[in-house]
DNA sequence: CGGGGGGTTGATCTCCTTCAATCAACGTGG
DNA sequence: CCACGTTGATTGAAGGAGATCAACCCCCCG
């Protein structure tokens, strides 16, 4: 449980597999040698703590491969889930060094870190960055509320639907790959950290899961691999209008 | 139900009540100016819509005064509300015209509002703008999130008291009052809106309210105005920590 | 006086939680 | 190489928090 931070090589921005889609993806040739100067890239094993929830942080900086969650924990040990970070997503808010939430690793994970001070220079300077930033947090805006629904109006076969429908999505859009039809992707989380995002309990998670299995709505490679037979099929199963993502 | 739209009087921004806390806040005069030519005022009335969802909107704007929800209701009537817009909140995104939830007026309400596509203009061209933009956008997010937690994880009693200590606590900045032991606020939404807010149903939302003022935690006068007689006793059941505020 | 919107309260039901047993996969040390 | 512990997952039985269905109240207003 205790921070492995290796530090390791030190790609360049322009060969980056997440140029596209990071804080970065708007700036010029110039605005990445600005980063470059003041980037270095951390690694983390499963389960481990890469921010811990009062901390102060000395840097900010994108999930270049692997997962983590934001995550909350109660006195009592109630936990939720209020971010999934996946490649290209971005942690640490600028102008705030405390941090209003837990980070863990849940796969082995590279972080690509800015140092604090000079990014947030940055960041007041560059147009390209404070943009593509706004943007960034509009789109977890959305993310959230969208979230928030499901928590709090969805039921536990209608959570399990939406979370698979969600995963399959992004692992296609990463992937460049098509959304129709059957889908297969890695299920990064246990059956733990599934009932943190959705609001059950790891008995109920699995419960459905085996129920949805039942249903041939999807099957199951080991338990972290999940192929979708019929994407659609399993999306109707999500409690979402089909107009949604139209709008997202 | 239909959408009323008065246009009123055209008040000088300087003199505006939010003023402080607005998207304008870190504008200065030159730019004050400028959003004085794009700003028209309209008003609503208790229960008008003032955005569907899937609308196009031409315009984006402030709430001066009253209370509106934003809320996603499920093709079969189950309805989530995920934000609560109150004086200096800001409703639309730049960028999308396209509305992904419904906003409405559950008080008398008028917006302050400015014409999209010249506004759009002035959120590239001035950073004052820009930078208040993504301020309040990630207060936004972490409100959001705070939400997903009650969502996900608290008991209908600590939902009821979280709710209350959230009204309680905008209203006493708003109006810049102190807050601790004693304190009275207006609640602006029915039994069946905060059911809505909290994902419960107004039932619950009812006997929860009667249990915390059998308890003597919360006194009503009417059904609308709410007195805490000891604000600490009532956040020690809302299930947060303590240390909770002073992060965000 | 009738009617409708908002609110409260009661009785019953149900979906999910809680508690608990079992299993499979894996690593470790004797 | 096998006993042992550990971690993640599945499944069953019992219980409970909140949902559902329903009656009734209050107040305002036409």
């Amino acid at each position: 449980m205790i921070t492995q931070l290796h530090e390791i090589a030190h790609p360049q921005c322009s060969a980056c597999q997440i140029r596209e889609r990071a804080i970065c993806s708007r700036c010029d040739d110039d605005e990445l040698q600005m980063l470059e100067k003041i980037k270095y890239y951390r690694s983390f094993s499963a389960g481990d703590a890469i921010v811990w929830r009062g901390d102060s942080t000395d840097f900010l900086g994108s999930v270049v491969s692997g997962t983590a969650t934001l995550g909350h924990t109660m006195k009592d040990g109630r936990r939720q889930m209020v971010g999934l970070l996946q490649p290209s997503d971005f942690i640490g808010r600028p102008g705030r060094a405390l941090a209003p939430y837990d980070v863990t690793a849940i796969t082995d994970l590279v972080l690509c870190c800015f140092q604090r001070a000079p990014f947030e220079r940055l960041v007041e300077s560059t147009p390209h960055i404070s943009r593509r930033l706004l943007e960034m947090t509009l789109d977890e805006l959305d993310v959230a509320r969208q979230w928030m629904l499901l928590l709090g109006r969805k039921t536990a076969r209608e959570k399990i639907a939406s979370l698979f429908i969600m995963l399959a999505t992004r692992a296609a859009t990463l992937g460049g790959k098509e959304l129709s039809g059957q889908v297969t992707f890695d299920l990064p989380l246990t059956r733990e950290v599934m009932a943190d995002c959705m609001g059950l309990t790891l008995e109920t998670v699995s419960r459905q899961i085996s129920a949805l299995r039942r249903e041939g709505l999807v099957v199951l490679a080991g338990s972290r691999q999940i192929t979708l037979p019929d994407f659609e099929m399993l999306a109707a199963e999500s409690g979402d209008d089909d107009e949604n993502e139209a709008l997202a």
